[in-house]
DNA sequence: CGGCATTCTTGAACGTGTTCAAACCCGCTC
DNA sequence: GAGCGGGTTTGAACACGTTCAAGAATGCCG
């Protein structure tokens, strides 16, 4: 669909290629198939390595200041060889990202579990977020600038950033479960609401306030409203607006590949 | 504030320097003061001549495809030189939004000369964007790539983007004009709608679609919904979402330097 | 064991953005 | 003219992300 890349740049003698081979995404966990073999096969542990490295020279320098030559020699492998596992540095990052949403996840739970109205759970999760993401502000950044690079898989839209997308959506999905909601909406929430988390990231990262103050009070801000406007849409007077917002949704949805 | 960037990554032999001579924003036009001469001064002439260079290349080639080399080259200058005049290549990239900047505002004055109602006004000068983009959509992902990032010159609240945000601001202050609207939102506004741009922008990036009709059905809706959404506002049903999105609005112009 | 295929690993090499110290130019004053 | 000084220009050099052809390891079948 989109072009393989190398189209324009100029290139060596030969430049073919297309698809790595990237032994990724596997089905489930390792040690599933295959004759039972004790654990993870060779390739998955030198990926491992690579990953557990990089995330370390990240969080302890930034990701600009983290060169792929400090990575390999970290994980103990040749430069060629972590390209071999991540066909960018940018790839590198997505593990990252997971590692993240896992902690968000991890963090929002005791709300979730404690808390029953909307108001409540919503701020507590993105709360927690703003909490889970402090130690990395000094180059999150980086997030956003291939994020909204059609091109890179690291934008939310490309489906390498699927899975990852989909979880999110998935955590605000709790956040509404058990919540009176006005039906039409049940369906775009989480969706919406995702797309709201990552606007307050956009704020975040902008935010060179002391403690991240200014995200906190956005967020607490922004909840009030978000969650007013959820309220206000049951309203009959509001109908005409619903149901232009809702068609605007549909619309959005078939550009995308979304579920 | 921000530190000044080269504090984390190794660096050659003395590593200090920090703003550069940048021969640039002089008070008004060039030929103003000084010895009346007749012209541009060499240094202007220069400037001038590595901006062509580079708009002719970054619309033939896009932006990543185009080398500094390249650019260098066909302005006649050593590559040293271009980095004299502009710290990076991203900077060249400024040049280019205001020359996208200057279409638009041409593209809408017939709109706005014509057209009295705010949903006519705001709907033509959003497709009028769409239009004078267009043929820069095979390389505009890259305004979002470092716009997004808060240590590039390019995101608009970094100080060298301050004016080109604010013309932006300002072209929507016109779309106002002559325009009914509850008292508490005129100041607002013009920000909004200027943000509001930017996202229509982000979508634009992502839509693949044919002659990017996508884009041109979103702004149709979100017009519709924006418009609506003002006309609401002076609702006194909605006072309480009203204030609190005031508020929210507030808090963030104390993030940023907003006039 | 000997071949063969696949997966993994290596390190040199390429092209890029960027930096820097040294030169060049040009108008000025002695 | 000689000397000075600041704006301008140069091109080599650097560090980086990325590519690639070639080589090891490993597994597999006879």
């Amino acid at each position: 669909m989109v072009e393989p890349r190398g189209s324009n740049r100029p290139r060596g003698p030969r430049g073919s290629r297309a698809a790595r081979a990237a032994p990724d995404s596997a089905a489930g966990e390792p040690g599933s198939g295959e004759h039972g073999s004790g654990e993870l096969s060779k390739g998955e542990r030198t990926k491992e390595r690579i990953v557990e490295a990089a995330l370390e020279l990240f969080r302890r320098d930034g990701y600009e200041a983290t060169t792929m030559r400090a990575v390999a020699e970290a994980a103990g492998v040749a430069l060629g060889n972590a390209y071999y596992y991540f066909a960018s540095k940018d790839l590198l990052l997505q593990a990252f990202y997971q590692e993240v949403h896992e902690a968000h996840v991890a963090a929002s739970a005791p709300v979730l579990a404690a808390q029953r109205g909307l108001r409540e759970r919503l701020l507590g999760v993105m709360l927690a977020k703003v909490e889970v993401i402090e130690p990395y502000h000094h180059f999150s950044a980086l997030m956003f600038r291939s994020a909204a690079d059609p091109k890179s898989p690291l934008n939310p839209f490309h489906p390498a950033s699927a899975t990852i997308r989909s979880e999110g959506e998935q955590l605000f999905a709790q956040v509404l479960e058990g919540v009176k909601l006005p039906k039409a909406l049940r369906h775009e929430l989480p969706a919406l609401l995702w797309t709201y988390s990552m606007g307050i990231l956009l704020y975040w990262i902008h935010d060179d306030s002391a403690g991240r103050e200014r995200t906190r009070a956005m967020v607490h801000h922004t909840v009030d409203v978000v969650v007013s406007c959820i309220q206000l849409a049951a309203n009959p007077l509001l109908r005409p607006l619903q149901r232009r917002v809702l068609a605007m949704l549909a619309d959005l949805r078939i550009g995308r590949g979304g579920a």
